[in-house]
RNA sequence: GUCCGGAUGGCGGAAUUGGUAGACGCGAGGGACUUAAAAUCCCUUGUCAUUUAAACGGCGUGCGGGUUCGAUUCCCGCUCCGGGCACCA
């Protein structure tokens, strides 16, 4: 009987003594090796960790442990992201300052993580509310306020008239509040800005330089960002101005019968002395303003609008009288908020033509004879000068014809980062007294966020109620001079971290160029789906603002991103408390270990591929059954010879286990560990085969491969040691199993020398008495392919 | 509606520059050990039919076609499921 796998003894002793000797600290760039930046997306301290947490650092623990084994400097570090709105309303609930929340919370789960016993490097942590981290979110923000990238601008947003502030799409439900019941008001408001829309191209365009992201997440960004084609064209109205109307279509400029504008568009208020229906408009445009994008889109199917009596358009194409419409179903947001409108090449248009008996031209003659409406192009008819010609061409001359502009429009909007909340970076701007913001000096900075606050909700952003920030503010830039109130959305704080983490102490810059250059870029990027247009997009974003500035040497800041898959409950359902499916890793860990879970995790399916994996209770039972026979396998070393199957499997099992490694494909590498172990268990292995298996199954199961190593008699770690490396020479088999295939139909197999040419295979299959045997008539063709298969094709 | 994934045993999943489908694990059934149970170990396990049996055969990777000596893999047309986006001009 052999030792019992006492996982909690092993895992306790190990964690303390790496933690001691700080063995998995990078420490300073060593340039005789090669270095692996992997970087996991730092947690929310929510103040538990859950199994998604396991899923998303221990697993990847296993690649950057193989990585270090490899000789490389591995740089895996851990941090918070923890500035947002849990900490917030814990705090309001509480009435603890969300300080002491985060606190605790950061605390406690840095115990729950050392509990997993991975390879973070330790040395290399921050968090985002620290004042020395968020002192440079801010120093970063005023180089893009004095650059023109951060801006003053207005956005949509919601407006609670009951709660007297911004809400969040995700708390309006049917239009009304969430917390409140108050119709939300969709207004525009006055917010930061940054210019993300300035960088779109790029962000599109440099997708194509990263070539070891999947396809589908830059798909994912592409759309997105969402660039289309078109040109901007200016209608005269009959106010004696004009409208900008964006087309992706200006082939179709002929057929233009009338002008939606958004009911938001500023046209509409400006001339509102000469809309002779204007009660009717103005219904209209409160009406759209009640109604947020979810119910728009959901009970809209039919389109509306209302036509602005009094104003008419001159289609520049023609000449010809417009009318001009409001209508919800336009944007204020997209393009410039108004649209010319083809009803016999669009449905929207379409609809709202036949709804409102507007005329139908039709200016596309297709090869084909559809149906109105139709988006095909083709040639053009009904378009003057232009009948004959293909669209493709009539795009570009009858948009110059016209005093059109060729551009690009996109559905990504600049990015509003204000927030009327406590607890975040502070913007650091103040006001001089005649209102015009100016960006705080880098001597003044972290500009700490005020503790002296109220931050339970009255509408006012609880960084007004500070008199300290008002007192400092005087006193720093003079009587008068009042500090912005708002704070930074969190996807700033996250959007350069990982640059941070490269200088985590320094305080004279945010990361020097030396250690960039060290360590940059990221060699992979581990994160899930939800981040990929979000965070994945913004971050981007931020690495090539700072790029435009000089701050940082290349475009992009990730050679690789993997998107791991969802674990769900024992029933199938993603995990929530409100289902009763939460597993909860600390329980398991206690129960069967770290390494058991780790495993576990990473047998479930392969990591790196959009899945969900249901947690499947006699799957973790089977690891654990699994490390148990592991623990034991000592007792099947041998002294005398090993067997030569033994031998090549073992070649065999490290060839999968190290190149499956290297494509996430931790499942298969497990299977493979286990594969040798039932072989091993009948058969089995030499000291040396042995000990090659530890380092082997080193990275999946660091704490027992440990203990093991150290029973050994080994005095220093297994995890200072190199992977094994797989002796080709002694895979090579002497005989094969070949396929045999009479007409195209697997009939069995013949056994041969390896490398045996097409004359000894059919030989040995006509020796077979039952393969022969179907062998009647003649033989017509043979095809065959050495080692692997022979195809008989008789008759 | 549209874009991106996907569909393989009772379950999670293996196997694709087209070449022996179902590795590994779970579950299930049978057996050994035990007074008994747990644990552990051994055997069986895609499906259908035939034979006393060893065996051998038919079918089989969502459905219907096609290309090929050979298709889970490639092509065409569907169905269903998951995820993203959605009046985008």
């Amino acid at each position: 009987m052999h030792k019992k796998f006492d996982h909690i003894s092993i895992e306790q002793k190990w964690q303390k003594q790496w933690k001691e000797q700080r063995i998995y600290d990078v420490g300073t760039r060593d340039k005789k090796r090669e270095k692996e930046y992997i970087l996991v997306e730092w947690p929310y301290p929510s103040g538990n960790l859950h199994i998604g947490h396991w899923h998303a650092f221990a697993v990847v623990d296993i690649y950057a442990r193989a990585a270090r084994m490899k000789g490389k400097q591995v740089l895996f570090p851990i941090g918070f992201d923890a500035f947002g709105l849990p900490a917030e309303n814990a705090a309001i609930k509480h009435g603890k300052n969300p300080d002491i929340w985060t606190t605790e919370n950061i605390t406690y789960m840095t115990k729950q993580l050392e509990s997993m016993g991975n390879s973070f490097s330790w040395d290399k942590t921050t968090q985002s509310t620290d004042p020395e981290y968020y002192k440079w979110t801010q120093w970063m923000f005023t180089q893009f306020f004095e650059n023109d990238i951060a801006y003053r601008g207005t956005a949509m947003v919601n407006w609670c008239p009951g709660c007297n502030t911004v809400i969040a799409n995700e708390q309006v439900h049917n239009g009304l509040c969430e917390r409140s019941g108050d119709e939300i008001i969709r207004k525009e408001m006055p917010q930061w800005m940054l210019r993300i829309t300035q960088f779109a191209d790029a962000l599109i365009d440099d997708l194509d330089t990263l070539t070891e992201w999947p396809e589908y997440i830059k798909e994912a960004q592409r759309q997105w960002i969402g660039r289309s084609r078109g040109a901007e064209i200016d209608f005269p109205l009959s106010t004696g101005d004009s409208v900008t109307v964006f087309t992706t279509r200006p082939d179709t400029l002929y057929g233009t019968t009338y002008l939606v504008l958004a009911p938001e568009h500023d046209l509409v208020q400006k001339h509102k002395a000469s809309i002779k229906n204007w009660d009717a408009v103005d219904a209209y445009i409160r009406a759209t303003a009640t109604k947020d994008d979810v119910t728009r889109t959901k009970n809209e199917k039919e389109k509306t609008g209302v036509c602005l009596i009094g104003i008419t358009a001159v289609n520049p194409a023609n000449g010809e009288s417009i009318p001009v419409y409001i209508a919800d179903y336009v944007l204020k947001a997209y393009g410039t908020g108004a649209i010319m409108a083809v009803p016999a090449h669009d449905e929207r248009d379409f609809a709202f033509a036949k709804k409102y008996n507007i005329n139908i031209i039709s200016v596309i003659d297709s090869e084909t004879i559809d149906e109105l409406p139709t988006t095909r192009v083709g040639v053009l008819k009904n378009s003057g000068p232009y009948d004959g010609m293909h669209s493709e061409q009539a795009k570009k001359a009858i948009a110059e014809h016209v005093g059109g502009r060729l551009t690009n429009t996109y559905r990504l909007r600049d990015w509003s980062i204000g927030r009327q909340r406590y607890w975040g970076v502070p913007i650091p701007i103040v006001y001089s007294p005649e209102g015009v913001p100016h960006s705080i000096p880098r001597e003044h900075l972290p500009w700490h966020l005020p503790t002296d606050v109220d931050f339970t909700p009255t509408g006012e952003p609880p960084l007004a109620k500070s008199s300290e920030l008002k007192e400092r503010t005087e006193r720093i830039f003079g009587e008068g001079w009042t500090p912005e109130v708002e704070t930074m959305d969190t996807f700033v704080d996250s959007s350069w971290y990982y640059l941070r983490y490269l200088d985590t102490h320094n305080n004279e810059t945010f990361c020097t160029q030396e250690n960039q250059d060290a360590w940059l870029p990221i060699d992979v990027y581990f994160g899930g789906s939800e981040h990929t247009t979000m965070h994945l997009l913004y971050s981007r974003f931020w690495h090539k603002a700072l790029y435009s500035l000089g701050l940082v040497a290349e475009t992009e800041p990730y050679r690789k991103r993997v998107n791991r898959g969802l674990v769900l409950g024992p029933d199938g359902n993603k995990m929530s408390k409100s289902k009763g499916n939460v597993i909860d890793p600390d329980a398991q860990v206690t129960l069967l270990g770290a390494d058991t879970v780790k495993m576990f995790l990473a047998f479930m399916g392969p990591y790196g591929e959009p899945g969900s994996y249901p947690w499947d209770v006699g799957g973790i039972a089977g690891i654990r059954r699994f490390l148990e026979r592991v623990n034991g396998l000592h007792e099947h070393k041998i002294s005398t010879q090993e067997n030569t199957e033994t031998t090549q499997l073992l070649q065999k099992t490290i060839q999968k286990v190290t190149s499956d490694i290297m494509l996430y494909k931790f499942n298969t590498a497990i299977s493979a560990l286990m594969i040798f172990v039932n072989h091993a268990e009948q058969h089995g292995l030499s000291h040396d085969s042995y000990q090659t298996f530890l380092r082997m199954l080193a990275p999946f199961a660091p704490h027992l491969a440990e203990e093991l190593w150290s029973n050994e008699g080994n005095i220093t770690s297994i995890h200072n040691e190199l992977l094994p490396v797989a002796d080709v020479t002694k895979i090579i088999t002497k005989r094969t199993t070949i396929g045999v295939q009479i007409n195209g139909k697997m009939r069995g197999t013949v056994e041969v020398d390896t490398d045996a040419p097409e004359e000894v295979v059919f030989a040995t299959v006509t020796q077979d008495s039952l393969l022969n045997s179907r062998l009647t008539g003649e033989v017509r063709r043979v095809v065959f392919v050495p080692n692997k298969i022979i195809n008989i094709i008789v008759q």
